[in-house]
DNA sequence: CATGAATGAGACTTCATTCAT
DNA sequence: TATGAATGAAGTCTCATTCAT
C-alpha cells in the first residue's frame, strides 16, 4: 500500500487522460470507455470521480480557466500600462498553450467555441474573462492612454477574439507550431489591438 | 398540375426546416424526425433527398459559403481601395446575418468554428476565403497603401476573425441586435483592422 | 408506337433484370431499385406488374420449375430405363445451369436451398419433383431392374441432392466450368446414384 | 459469490438463446430483441459479448464445427476400414442431430446451405471437412480399397451432401423423426456412397 | 476504492410499398 | 402504362449510466 504521500491520485490521472482522449477525438465522439482505458483505470471508476462525462470536461475547463482568471488579475495588478497588461495576458495564454497544447485545445474547442453546447454551461465564466479585459480597457480610456471611439466591450471581443483564433489555428497546424512563432504572434495580436486603441 | 415556378420543392423545405432546426437545438442535439416534423415531411423523405444529416448541414454551408466567396471576389474587383474592399466584404456578412441569421448562426455554430469535427470537412473551402482576404491585403501591401509589418496571413485572420467573433457574440443575445449595432460594429471592425494595417 | 409484336414487354425485361441482380447480390441483399435500375425502367413500374419482390422470385422459380417437371415427364415418358430416364433428367438439369447459370444459381441459392425462408413457400412444388423420381425408381423397382432395399424416397432424396450438390459446387467456382466437367459430373452422379440402386 | 463452475454465464445463455430464434425464426427473420428476449437480459448485454447478430451465428458455427472436424480427423484415425470411417462420420453427424436438433438446424440453414450469405464467410471452413474426407477417399483408392474411377473430391461431395441433404429433410419433418429412422438413414447413405466407390 | 457486467433508451438509416400525376 | 416522389415501420447498433460484488 502507497504511503498518503505518494498515493496515486486516480482522480487526476482520469483527468489528465480525458484531455489527451478529448484533443484526440474530440468530446462528443469519445466514449466514456475511452478515457478509463486511457487512464488505465476500470470502467466505473470514472463514475466514481465523476457524475457525468460532461462533468469531466466541465472541471477541466474551470481548473484552467480559473487560473487564467487569476493570471489576467495579476497582470492587471502587476503590469503598468494597459499595453503591457494585454501584453502579459497574451503572453500567459500563448504559454499556457506552449507547456500543455492538449489541454488548450479542449478548451477551446470543446468549451469555448463550442458556443451551442458547452460554451453556453460557462458563459458566465467566459464573460468575466471578458469583462477584466473590458475594464482594463475602460481605465485606460479614462485615464487616457486608450481613445474612446472603440467601447471596451468591443476591444475585449477583438483581443479575446483574435487571441482564440491564432491558437485555433496553431491547434489544427499539422506540425507543431515553431518557438519563434509563438512569440511574433503574441507581438502581432497587441500591437494590432493596441494600434486600433491607441491615440 | 403546379406550374414549375410554383411547384413545391420538398427538397428546398427540408433544408429551409434544417436551418431552423440547427439553429434551435443544435446539429449533434437533434434529431432527423425532428427536420423531418419541422419540414412537415415523412421521415424517409429526408433521406430521399440527402444521404446523411452531414450532407444537409454540407449543403447549407456549401451553398451559403460559395455566395459569400463570391461576395469577396466581387468586392475585389469592384471596389477601388483596400480598405473599402474590407468594408464591402464586411458588409455582406453583416448583411447575411441580418437578413437571415438563423443560417449564419447553423454557418458559423455548426461549421466554421465547429473546428473539431465539421469544420475539418471544410477546412479547404473555408481556407479560400482566408486566401482571398490576404490577397486582397498582400496587393494593398506592395502598393504602398499598407505597411508591411504584418503578413497577409495574419491580416486575414484577424480580420475574418473578428467578423466572427462579432457575429458569435450577436448570435447567442438574447434578444435581437439593434439595426444600427450591426452597422456600427461592421465600421469598427474595418477601423480596427486596417488602423492596424495602414501605415 | 411500337406494333403490337414488336412491343417490349416490360414484364418480361424486369424478370430478367430480376435474375442478373438476385444472382449477382442475393435476394435479401438487393434493393427493389437495383431491380428497376437493370431493368432500365421507373421503380414504380416494377410494383405494376408485381405485387412484391417476392413474386418475382416466386414467378421465376415456377417459370422454371414447371419446365423442369415437364422434362422429368418427358424423360419418364421417353426414355427406356431407369438408368436412361435418370440420365435424361440430369442432363436436362446440366443443360439448365449451361444455358443459365444465373437463373439457375437464382433457383438453388435464393428458393431450393434457402429452406428457411423461401423454400417452405415452394415446398409442395419442390416435392414434386421428388416425387416424380421417386415414381421412376419405384416402377423401376417393381420391375426388378432397381433392388429393393433403398426406399424410392431415400433413392429421390439422393439422387437430386447430388445434382443440387454439384450445382451449388459449380455455382460458388470462381471460374467457369469447363464444358467436359458438365457433362463428367453427369456421368459420374448417375453412375454413383444407380450403383447403389442397381442389383 | 458464486463458485466458478455454478457461475451463470451469459455469454452462454445468449449463444443457447440464439440457437432456439435461430432455428425458430431465421437467422434473417428474427431481430436481435428476440434473443435478448429469450436469454433474458437486457438488449445492450448481447451487444456487450458479440459485435454483431453475425458474430453469434459465426460463433455457434465455428464451436460446433470444429468439433466435427474433431471427430473426422478421430474417426480417420481409429476406425480401420475407409467404410468404417465414413460410417463413423455420418454416425457423428446423425448423433449430433439427435442430440441438437435446433443447433443442427441453425448451422445447415443458417450456414452451410445459406451459400450466398454466410457460406461464403465459412467456405474455407467448410471445405476442411471435404478435404479430410477427400482424403480418407484417396488413401482408401491408393490402397486399392476403392475404385479410381470417382475422384476423391466428387466422392467427399457426394457424401457429405447426402448427409446434408438427409438432415435438411428430417429439419423441415413436421414430426419429430423416429430414432429407427435416425440409424436406418446412416446405413442408406454409407452404404449407397460406398457401392458407388468399392470395386 | 475499485471493477466491469448489465441496462435500455435513443438515433440513424434502410427500403418495401403506396400513390398522385 | 409509366413515373418517381412520398411514406413510415422496423431493425441495428451505440453508449451513458447504474449496480452488484
Amino acid at each position: 500500500m502507497a504511503a498518503p504521500g505518494q498515493a496515486v491520485d486516480k482522480r487526476r490521472i482520469i483527468l489528465d487522460a480525458a484531455v489527451r482522449v478529448f484533443a484526440r477525438q474530440g468530446f462528443h465522439t469519445c466514449r466514456v470507455a475511452d478515457i478509463a482505458d486511457e487512464a488505465g483505470v476500470a470502467y466505473g471508476l470514472v463514475y466514481h470521480y465523476f457524475t457525468s462525462k460532461e462533468e469531466i470536461l466541465d472541471t477541466l475547463f474551470l481548473e484552467r480557466w480559473d487560473i487564467m482568471l487569476g493570471a489576467i488579475a495579476q497582470a492587471d495588478a502587476e503590469q503598468p500600462s494597459a499595453r503591457s497588461k494585454l501584453e502579459a495576458i497574451a503572453g500567459f495564454i500563448v504559454n499556457s498553450y506552449r507547456y500543455d497544447p492538449e489541454l488548450m485545445k479542449v478548451i477551446i474547442v470543446e468549451v469555448t467555441r463550442a458556443a451551442n453546447t458547452f460554451g453556453r454551461t460557462h458563459l458566465a465564466k467566459i464573460e468575466e474573462a471578458y469583462d477584466q479585459i473590458a475594464g482594463i480597457v475602460a481605465r485606460a480610456q479614462s485615464q487616457g492612454a486608450f481613445r474612446e471611439q472603440i467601447t471596451p466591450e468591443f476591444a475585449a471581443l477583438a483581443f479575446y477574439g483574435l487571441v482564440e483564433q491564432v491558437l485555433t489555428r496553431w491547434i489544427f497546424e499539422s506540425e507543431s507550431v515553431a518557438e519563434d512563432e509563438l512569440e511574433r504572434a503574441k507581438a502581432l495580436i497587441v500591437e494590432t489591438i493596441c494600434r486600433g486603441l491607441e491615440g
